[in-house]
DNA sequence: GTCTATAGTCGGATAGAC
DNA sequence: GTCTATCCGACTATAGAC
């Protein structure tokens, strides 16, 4: 039981065809990419038939819209809440430079939860990194509903820990390169783990990842508020 | 050593059938992937025709395969040779804390030129990129040439840095966490110029991101030496 | 709504002329 | 070595029984 898969729309039961077919899809289109999952594969995977994925979606195109869609349904209501909440306190004037550093640790630490840690969520954190490197149509969807609030948060948050009002292009980019920390270990997983010699992240690996990440912004943070003038 | 036996050898024209095909690679499976890419695509691209694949490689996949392998062989010849020297210079006891510092930002200094910044190398780039996050057979061919001497050497100044005699896990973990952060701007490039507005990355904006990675690194690293006990 | 059977398309590889 | 023509398999989508 994931806590958030019916989300808004209509799908209170599990067992229905069309939310086996999405389920199949966040799997198969995150292990091998739109281009490679085969419709054979997806309906395999969801154990319906292949006529149920035009029958429901469309087409192939339209299942993995609609995985999307349940991706970013899912962003909206587990992970936005917060952010806003962030987002109107600085608006507020309630945080400082010290603050807002907590604040970016605190987006950090929950984006690492949800792309190296929970399994469930690591399937979401799957596609999202596909459409990342690979962007399709459904790019916007993700773009609109994840990046781009959180991106201009962090950047509002470094402008914060500057001590200036306004955030510039180098904070934009900047709050990009915090966030591209975590990205790197997950598109970089399997290098990774060759490399240190692991079969996998455990959960002391991801412990390990986050205690790195966190300490690197941290200095990077202390690195900027000495620029205040 | 693994000196490509035919590669540096048997490629002087740079008009032959064969050559062509492999110049044709890297752009279409860059910019496709591999699945994607289709063998009448290539051969288009290539102003060849489509029976010269399997003529010449065997197939789609021995075609990709001599891809990669043109540039792990490029990579040997102008990127291994500066980490070796750095290597022995370490072992040799030559470098102290801040020199090993600077070692570190030398490498990633050459690692953005490499992936983001000139343009004939932005090629060899994409496709490694997409190695890392969708391991192929090639993927090991890559990795000896270029993630496992990078990484170790990296995992070593690192140790350095911090004053130990020998590099930890967390070492190794945090030699990719420097270089996840060129990676990351690699891989989320369109998530960038999206949100900053762009439409690419410009010299401009590579030295802008240049500077952003160098300053963090600095950051991070001064924090590293002053764990030394 | 779910299934089987099949149509129609496209991909990679091959045969054989030149 | 290079080309055209073609095969064969895999794919997505559809038709129509139930």
């Amino acid at each position: 039981m994931l806590g958030g898969e019916t989300v808004a729309t209509m799908t209170p039961s599990l067992s229905d065809t069309r939310s086996l077919l999405i389920e199949a899809g966040l799997d198969v289109f995150g292990e091998f990419g739109y281009a490679a999952a085969s419709t054979r594969q997806l309906a395999e995977r969801a154990g319906t038939n292949l006529a149920a994925i035009p029958y429901y979606f469309g087409g192939k195109e339209g299942l993995y819209r609609e995985v999307v869609r349940h991706i970013t349904d899912h962003l909206r209501h587990r992970v936005l809440p917060p952010l806003e909440t962030m987002r109107q306190r600085l608006a507020a004037g309630e945080l400082d430079a010290a603050a807002a550093a907590a604040a970016l640790e605190q987006m950090l630490t929950g984006m690492i939860e949800f792309i190296i840690g929970a399994p469930q969520a690591r399937r979401f954190a799957r596609i999202i990194a596909r459409e990342q490197m690979d962007p399709s149509a459904a790019f916007d969807i993700i773009f609109e509903a994840v990046w781009q609030p959180a991106l201009t948060l962090a950047a509002a948050l470094l402008a914060r820990v500057r001590g200036a009002a306004a955030p510039t292009r180098t904070d934009s980019l900047q709050a990009y390169a915090l966030f591209g920390q975590v990205l790197g270990f997950r598109v970089a997983r399997e290098t990774i783990v060759r490399f240190v010699g692991l079969e996998g992240y455990s959960t002391a690996e991801t412990a390990e990842i986050r205690e790195i990440i966190l300490q690197q912004t941290r200095a990077i943070l202390a690195g900027l508020q000495g620029e205040r003038p």
